[in-house]
DNA sequence: ATAACTGCAAAGGCTTTGCATGGAT
DNA sequence: ATCCATGCAAAGCCTTTGCAGTTAT
């Protein structure tokens, strides 16, 4: 079987090595539900691979998003962080701290349908996510004074 | 009246001055419907005002999308873009060029709604965006088979 | 005089890459 | 022997920041 990656170059997954790296990584981002970023995975990583790189980390989780055991999300304007479920989910993030857990609502699958004969583009999928403050920041005085902010300028950044 | 910027300090709207930088950044940005990135933006100005810096552009959209002018958008895992519309829209983005448009539908307002009783944290609301291939992309086969390998995998980056 | 703003260049944060080495087939 | 994978360090890319000089009030 063949992958295309980000860049368009083929990847052959039938020439994969499931080395130890490989294997340890897949196996504590799937340990985890918090999303994490790649220098936290690497932390964890360490702890049983004492002399792993961070560069075999980052080319290790794009190799498993390409051949589709992991998801890479790139979410808006921050580090990208990875998560061990591959299956179609949305996240809630949390607009202070960062924090992202899944969002417990099933994919909207017709949602691309409302721009059928609306726009020029081939419409092939979207990406939804919630925002909101976690239960931690709900209970912090500057982060829900910071919150209100941004529901009065909606369209600022996060 | 006052804005909390993104590290959640202050910011006087009332002291700002309107400079000549800050206004020509401000009509270029409302000029384009291309969703610009700061460098992008750059050399329009620089047309205008050819000793300007990039630090400049970047502390003035900072500062415009803080007060509510422009928004910001931080876009799965790319640079960051610039929309001189401060309403709340959705976006449509080519998988493949990269390419912003902006998408003709109304925003949903009651999204969030499902997510009621689901979680725990506070929702304030969403981002949406959808991707495809842009017109020119559409024509690309190079372009096109990439596009159907990311329909294979749908939650692979970008 | 004060405070905001700018240009310039340097620093920063995250991610990718080159290269020599190591390991599996 | 070949080719993939790794560790390390360097480079890269985008963005932010420090600072000295400038401008408006």
């Amino acid at each position: 079987m063949h992958c295309l990656d980000k860049k368009n170059h083929l990847v052959s997954n039938d020439k994969l090595r499931m080395t130890q790296q490989r294997r340890v990584i897949l196996e504590e981002l799937r340990k985890e539900n918090t999303h994490p970023t790649a220098d936290q995975l690497y932390e964890t990583v360490r702890k049983r691979l004492p002399h792993v790189s961070l560069g075999t980390i980052y080319r290790n989780l794009e190799l498993l998003t390409t051949i589709g055991e992991i998801q890479t999300l790139e979410i808006a304007g921050s580090q990208k962080r990875y998560d061990g479920v591959a299956q179609q989910h949305y996240h809630v993030r949390c607009v202070y701290c960062g924090r992202i857990d899944d969002a417990p609502i099933a994919p909207l699958n017709r949602l691309e349908d409302k721009l059928y004969g609306t726009t020029v583009y081939t419409i092939m999928g979207h990406r939804l996510e919630f925002l909101g403050l976690c239960p931690e920041c709900s209970q912090n005085e500057e982060a829900v004074r910071f919150a209100e902010h941004l529901l009065a300028h909606p369209n600022g950044p996060n």
